[in-house]
RNA sequence: GUGGGCGUAGCUCAGCUGGUAGAGCACUCGGUUGUGGUCCGAGAUGUCGCGGGUUCGAGCCCCGUCGCUCACCCCA
């Protein structure tokens, strides 16, 4: 009898062994300043009630109505994989009455998301993300220092090719305006039906519009930073003084367009140029209207989420990633099967000091088992055989030139440590 | 959902106008008693993505199908 393979489904994105370390290390390159800014982990589900995303992320966009992974549980419900962050964590601080706290309320998160989209480059089925969310205070200064958080967080992986794109997308008053001269303009235009049915859900979306007819029909279009009202130009006014005195670089981008409904104001992205048709590694923005629509309180939000899958497509070309495979600090091998219970014993107790320690398995030669501790990138590596054993001492050989010197047994963590 | 490109050993690929498979790397063992990286030798591994067709004969041609990939769309 013989068994089919059975394989990974489509557009999954896995990181194995060596190139899960980047991963791991790029994740946390990403997180960490925000953690040092005192952002708490939320460990949340990846699976909700799909009307949370229906009215979080809105109704008109993509992600909501041809892109989420959306099925019924054993008990009727309609559930989602989460395709994106921000719905879950206003959620469970509704929930949890965090917003009843000190504010703003601080979180951050990481893990998998979800969109049935077709697979290409930098593009997955399943993404990792790293966030942050920062909820209840609107000040522009908040606004910088999560954008400086995201920026920091690129900069910790060595990119340099990327560039922060600002806007406004104004509140409430300032869009209503905003919308009617758009409208008027659009609806001016000559469009297939696909565009103008798409026009109505959003107009904006049209700025995104690739196709070069529609790009030079928009270049005229009214722009939204024309109509921000007096409260969202100082606003923004003020989040683009903080950047500049915190060293931050940035754009101004007029006409830039988020997929995710819930967004006001202050908005950004980061983009990375060596990347292809994927090249968004960053983004994020204010959502002042998000709790409300939750059913929470009407407080502010500003938040971000950073592609880890992506990020670390750009340190590969950009080749900032460190160069570094697991390396222990020591290799033993036992001189055959009765050497094999004392070579683990000295390994668990070198373990104890600290050490990363790896034992020789299977019944390999000698020359097999050296070959296999200079693939393991030891430094040292030691072997245990009778004379060890008789006399507690063992020869301890340094990888990198050869050399060896006779250590005691109960000693090797003081040598291991130089 | 729509298009383009590609599917040959674990990996990267070669295979001339159709004559039933190869290289490099990697892997295992060995080059005499318990010491790696270089060198030398030996060895294992493929229903040439799958199904059908044309042909005396197909990895090479035709059709279909699946998969991967890039792009549109959208976004991290």
């Amino acid at each position: 009898m013989k068994f089919e393979k059975i394989a990974a489904p489509k557009g999954v994105r896995e990181y194995l062994p060596p190139e899960s370390q980047a991963f791991e290390w790029v994740r946390e390159q990403l997180i960490s300043p925000a953690k040092r800014a005192g952002y708490q982990l939320m460990e949340l589900p990846v699976f909700e009630d799909t009307s949370l995303f229906n009215r979080g992320v809105g109704e008109s966009t993509d992600v909501v109505t041809k892109e989420m992974y959306t099925f019924e549980d054993r008990g009727g419900r309609s559930i989602t994989l989460r395709p994106e962050g921000t719905a879950g964590v206003m959620r469970a601080v509704i929930e949890s009455n965090l917003d009843r706290g000190q504010l703003p309320v601080k979180a951050w998160y990481s893990g998998q998301f979800f969109r049935a989209e077709r697979p290409q480059a930098g593009r997955y089925r399943q993404f990792y993300q790293v966030g942050i969310e920062a909820i209840g205070i609107d000040d522009p200064a908040l606004d910088a220092e999560v954008i400086a958080i995201a920026d920091r967080g690129f900069k910790n992986l060595g990119l340099k090719n990327y560039r922060l794109e600002i806007t406004s997308l104004g509140d409430a008053q300032s869009r209503a305006a905003h919308r009617v001269d758009l409208m008027k303009f659009i609806n001016a235009l000559d469009l297939d039906e696909a565009t103008r049915a798409r026009a109505e859900l959003n107009p904006l979306r049209l700025f995104d519009d690739k196709r070069p007819e529609i790009k030079s029909a928009m270049s005229a279009a009214p722009i939204l930073m024309d109509y921000l009202s007096d409260y969202s130009r100082s606003h923004f006014e003020k989040v683009k003084e903080y950047l500049t005195d915190l060293g931050v670089a940035f754009v101004i981008n007029k006409r830039m367009v988020r997929g995710l409904d819930y967004y006001t104001g202050t908005t950004f992205e980061f983009v990375h140029e060596d990347l292809g048709a994927q090249s968004g590694i960053g983004g994020g923005g204010r959502y002042d209207g998000l709790m409300e629509v939750l059913g929470g309180q009407a407080l502010s939000g500003i938040g971000f989420g950073l592609g880890v899958d992506r990020a670390l497509l750009a340190a590969i070309a950009e080749n900032t990633l460190p160069v570094q495979g697991f390396t222990s600090d020591l290799f033993i091998i036992p001189m055959g099967e009765d050497f094999k219970g004392y070579a683990l014993k000295i390994a668990a107790a070198t373990r104890e000091s600290g050490h990363s320690v790896e034992v020789a398995f299977g019944d390999r030669s000698l020359k097999g088992a050296m070959k296999a501790a200079d693939k393991s990138g030891a430094r040292f590596v030691a072997v245990i055989g009778e004379s060890e054993r008789e006399s507690g001492t063992v020869e301890l050989k340094r990888m990198s030139d050869g050399s060896s010197i006779s250590v005691k047994i109960g000693e090797l963590h003081k040598v291991l440590e130089a």
